[in-house]
DNA sequence: GGGAATGCGTTTTTT
DNA sequence: ACGCATTCCC
């Protein structure tokens, strides 16, 4: 990156030197509405960083700038980026996620909705629990019929305000088995969001629409809110949803100041309502918007992108719009056959191996899947050889069972009419399940709360009456207002201690989260903001080490949806097989067929030098059999695959090419592993 | 007999 | 890790 600029340096040469004509179009654009479309690695994000320096170079108050992003990575990124171009003014820039956004203008303006500022936030697993829990109030799991599962009905409900389409509809196309169900289904939606409202409980997608109806509704916030911000600038825009898109429009109502950057072929979130039209439509929104299309690629070379460029050809619904890259390298993409799950494995670690000889650092190679659960083998062959890895996607550290209990008991200090926080709680003691949970917590809200009617002599007498005289002191200590953050998630931990070496055989690993529980909570002044944090802003490590590594030490393994907006110097691609990529539920039909493809693209091209894609041999069944791996019909329907990549076959010669000193593998050594394997989860 | 504990089989992507 | 079904306990 380049020096700080020096007093009485003209910014705008600066700029001509490093963007070309387009970015620089972009960054230098007048006022009013801009859609900057923009292809994998041709500096999307180079041109929203120097927009923002220099919007604020030419006078603009930092705070009146909100960046919008998908991640809080991203706009960290972003601003840091933007501050070594200019100066520290960028760091005061406005933004963040949608949803931490939504949060800040909520905790201002909650009561104009009705709603109290100390509103508590779900994840999905809250919301799947509430959702349980008013599913049997109302009777719906227990007449005998066939009723849909409590996680699906959250992601159908969570689908339904993501799209704004109607319930009966969806219900029609997703869960066509459960229509004779309709009416209960939509009445349970009713239910609720009525106990949400009722006890300050948001869920995601209730914080966008609560925003939204600031912004819609409430002409006066509108114009207060939007008045704030003379520029609205948005990442990754082909991933918002209706209701995002919505509230951009109204957040840039004022001042007419946006400029938002996209690319349709990397739209992959459309199962949450996110849809690329959003780009297609945003000029009938903002009619007269400048338009900069960015088509030449800094980060991969041309044989990479020949890939993705192919795949892309096979989509049926596609824009013209071709990538092209002047980076120097010939070799094309390797498709490498191997025997199995194992074998991929071993490859990766032996070539990952040899490219960190070759000076190609760790945190330069990254192992991407469609799902998080593909890397299962990978990781323990990793960890056996004491590869530094750091895996994102799947579940996150915050969605941990053990982390998840502690979060919910600092919850009934913030907010003690949270049922999903009790109802969670309440089971963390030996004999009581559901239904005793759900009849304790009845009566705590009969009385608004309050946490001594856990020791009334009714419960006391119960086996589980000394845990509840015990959560009563916690809670009356950690409500305590004059109390620290740092010294309330203290006493909740050494309380929890002891109630998880009872529930958790492996509480001895559990403990070591705490260690990051307490770094967050540093950074924390009140409990409010620190809960706030985890539920939006989590770390986003799944598994790995958060803080003892250097930077750039370790080996990143992601979903393909967690690398979007990534690079690496080396890609590996996983499980390449009809059924692992695409997935055998989206091979059903064309719509899901088609965000495949856009999937693979998005991997693909976040290769800049080496991609290779793994293509098993056999496949794990269900069940315990093995199955003939089939070439991912992504592949297999390129007309002139033989041409854009370089197939290879990995059959390693065990003895020889074993590094010396270990022990010669064989047979048994692989059968062992898939014991330990199969065991160990 | 109600409700909790235990065992079994399955696993898409995320704010 | 989780939902679901079965078994076990009060």
């Amino acid at each position: 990156m380049t020096a700080p600029l020096t007093p009485g340096e003209d910014p705008t040469l600066r700029f001509e030197a490093a963007l070309n004509p387009a970015q620089l179009a972009a960054v230098s654009a007048p006022d009013g509405p801009h859609l900057v479309v923009a292809g994998a690695g041709t500096g999307k994000t180079r041109t929203l960083v120097y927009r923002v320096a220099w919007l604020i170079s030419r006078g603009i108050t930092p705070e009146s700038v909100l960046l919008l992003t998908f991640t809080r990575r991203a706009a960290q990124e972003m601003l840091k980026r933007a501050s070594s171009l200019l100066d520290e003014r960028c760091r005061r820039v406005s933004g963040g996620t949608y949803h931490s956004f939504a949060n800040l203008v909520l905790r201002r303006h909650a009561t104009r909705l009705g709603l109290s500022n100390r509103f508590t936030i779900l994840d999905r697993a809250d919301s799947v629990d509430l959702l349980q829990t008013l599913r049997s109030e109302a009777g719906y799991d227990k007449n005998g019929k066939r009723f849909p599962r409590a996680d699906s009905l959250v992601e159908l409900y969570s689908k339904q305000v993501n799209t704004q389409r109607p319930l009966a509809d969806l219900i029609a196309e997703e869960m066509p088995q459960f229509a004779d169900e309709k009416d209960a289904i939509i009445d349970l939606q009713g239910r609720v969001r009525r106990r949400k409202y009722e006890q300050s409980i948001l869920d995601y997608d209730d914080m966008l629409i609560c925003l939204l109806d600031l912004l819609a509704q409430h002409d006066e916030a509108r114009r207060e809110i939007a008045g704030l911000y003379r520029h609205v600038l948005v990442d990754e825009y082909q991933d918002t949803n209706r209701l995002q898109a919505h509230i951009t429009a109204l957040l840039a109502s004022v001042h007419r100041n946006i400029m938002v950057v996209g690319d349709e072929a990397q739209s992959i979130y459309s199962f949450r309502g996110a849809s690329f039209r959003n780009i297609i439509d945003f000029p009938k929104i903002f009619p007269g918007a400048r338009q900069t299309l960015l088509e030449q690629s800094y980060r991969s070379t041309q044989p990479i992108l020949d890939l993705g460029n192919g795949v892309l050809e096979q989509a049926k619904e596609r824009f013209p719009k071709r990538l092209f890259s002047l980076i120097p390298g010939e070799s094309k993409p390797v498709l490498m056959r191997v025997r199995d799950d194992y074998a991929q494995a071993d490859f990766i670690c032996r070539r990952v191996l040899e490219l960190r000889e070759e000076g190609v650092p760790l945190g330069q190679i990254a192992v991407l899947s469609r799902a998080a659960w593909h890397s299962n083998t990978l990781e323990l062959e990793l960890a056996s050889r004491n590869i530094p890895f750091r895996k994102f996607g799947g579940i996150k550290f915050v969605e941990a069972a053990h982390i998840k209990d502690v979060s919910a008991i600092l919850k009934l200090a913030l907010n003690p009419t949270d049922s999903a926080a009790w109802f969670r709680v309440l089971q963390l003691f030996e004999g009581i399940g559901p239904r005793t949970a759900q009849s304790i917590l009845g009566h705590v809200l009969e009385r608004g709360g309050d946490f001594r009617v856990l020791v009334q002599p009714k419960l006391t007498v119960k086996t589980y009456g000394k845990d509840l005289k015990n959560l009563a002191a916690l809670l009356e200590e950690i409500a305590d207002p004059h109390k620290s953050l740092l010294a309330k998630l203290e006493a909740v931990l050494d309380r929890y201690r002891i109630w998880m070496v009872r529930k958790y055989d492996d509480a001895n690993v559990r403990q070591r989260d705490f260690e990051a529980l307490v770094v967050i909570a540093a950074r924390y002044e009140d409990l409010e903001a620190y809960l706030s944090e985890l539920a939006i802003d989590p770390p986003d490590f799944s598994r790995g080490r958060p803080d003892d590594d250097p930077e750039d030490e370790w080996l990143s393994i992601s979903t393909v949806h967690s690398a979007k907006g990534l690079e690496w110097h080396s890609v590996f691609l996983l499980n390449m097989n009809a059924g692992r990529f695409p997935l055998w539920s989206s091979m059903k039909n064309e719509a899901d067929l088609e965000e495949e493809r856009r999937l693979l693209y998005v991997a693909v091209t976040r290769a800049k030098r080496n991609l290779y894609l793994i293509k098993p041999e056999e496949i794990l069944a269900r069940g315990q059999s093995y199955e003939v791996g089939e070439l991912s019909p992504l592949l297999a329907e390129l007309p002139d695959l033989q041409q854009r990549v370089e197939e290879k076959i990995y059959a390693p010669k065990a003895s020889s090419s074993l590094p010396e000193g270990q022990e010669e593998k064989t047979d048994d050594s692989e059968q062992l592993r898939r014991i330990m394997d199969y065991f160990s989860t």
